[in-house]
DNA sequence: TCGATCAGATGTGCATGCAGTGTTGAACGT
DNA sequence: ACGTTCAACACTGCATGCACATCTGATCGA
């Protein structure tokens, strides 16, 4: 789930920064929330330092946005905002399943089928949380696969600020759709077919992007 | 050339992180060059801290790498990684086009013509440092009336790595050529078809792209 | 001559001090 | 009851202190 590279897990910094990013994308700290460094610092026994430097890289990254003298708080990702973010999520995924189909191999393939089985069952039988963990495994399989790390910290930026902004929306539906599709790109994929496996995951996320327009 | 929201100007810390930003953009810092916090907070006249911010900021852009206790330095950007940049740009590049299509008015219709006129001139009259600036600014020119922050957030980050690694690399020709591209993209944006502006961007990104492969 | 060793210098990363600013709520007058 | 005023509080943003890690170059031994 998360990634944002730079490992160094030593650095208190940069535990500070997994664990708050995680805490947003989670909902554990929802949009509007304030991020008091001082109140932090006091709850991880750190000093004001490196929570500074947490924040600092979560507003770099827009998951949250500070005023001047007033602080940080989580950001609001509005609905306009949400359907900009799928535009460009919509691109990507369309360049990441054409890169994965120039370097699909054998076990891709079982990565992939043994996600769309279970992904299968699990949609037939309702389980909406599972399915969203499926989803983007899905889908982040496929990005690993695409092996550009300038495309996939691109989808991972916009896939965080998307699950900030999906915990204020519905859109439960189409679950049994999105394995659909889903298998109908791996197997464009499976076939070496680089410019339907884009079209089909760009029309795969457009549908998504026209179920946003229309929710309310 | 800047841009990377958040304004406020008016903290140290900022003014800092667009200063250091424009010199490894326009190569005053170049790739592999250090970036001793004491140094440049002596530099400067202020304190370490708003650098240490400044170069927090830096990393997160990718334009700055840092080793555990062994501070930052200019990110090198990789022939390989320049490519995978390219296959970033092409799509979305491609994206902007469509959607400023969708918006296009006469506002956008005179601004590209009289980018393209002049470009045309200074193309044939061999002025590659102009064909430059005329080239980017064609392309932020879309990219402004796309009006999608996201998407332009994302070009101006990979235009920035872009220009980082361009400086270790010839890439000369073609300025003609450009201008041709320029001016189909134009005609596909005016003519009100969102494909063919799309399509037409992303060749135009894509050629530029198999000439870095092809180079050494 | 050449490699190993080690002390000094430099710098990172976290802690902390502090002035200025924004916020809040209680006291006050109408 | 209700708006205004203002003082206490909280926090930001910059400055600075310091322990420890890394680097450098000079010294030493073989």
């Amino acid at each position: 789930m998360t990634s944002s590279l730079q490992a160094d897990p030593q650095r208190v910094g940069e535990v500070l920064y997994r664990t708050l990013r995680d805490r947003i994308i989670s909902g554990a700290l929802r949009p509007g929330a304030r991020l008091s460094v001082p109140a932090l610092a006091e709850e991880f026994h750190v000093s004001r330092s490196p929570v500074r430097d947490a924040v600092i890289r979560l507003v770099q990254e827009n998951l949250v946005v500070e005023t001047m003298n007033r602080g940080a708080e989580v950001a609001r990702v509005s609905r306009a905002e949400l359907v900009s973010l799928y535009e460009a999520r919509e691109v990507l995924e369309g360049a990441v399943a054409r890169l994965a189909t120039e370097r699909y191999d054998a076990a891709l393939r079982r990565t992939l089928l043994a996600l769309l089985a279970e992904h299968r069952a699990v949609a037939e039988q309702g389980d909406f949380g599972r399915h969203l963990e499926l989803d983007a495994a899905f889908h982040r399989a496929i990005r690993q696969a695409a092996q550009s790390p300038v495309l996939a910290r691109m989808l991972d930026s916009v896939q965080s600020r998307v699950l900030v902004a999906m915990r204020s929306t519905s859109l439960t539906g189409g679950m049994v759709q999105a394995v659909h599709e889903h298998q109908a790109i791996f197997e464009a994929i499976g076939a070496g077919d680089p410019e339907a496996a884009e079209e089909i995951a760009r029309a795969h996320i457009r549908r998504l992007k026209e179920l946003l327009r229309a929710a309310d």
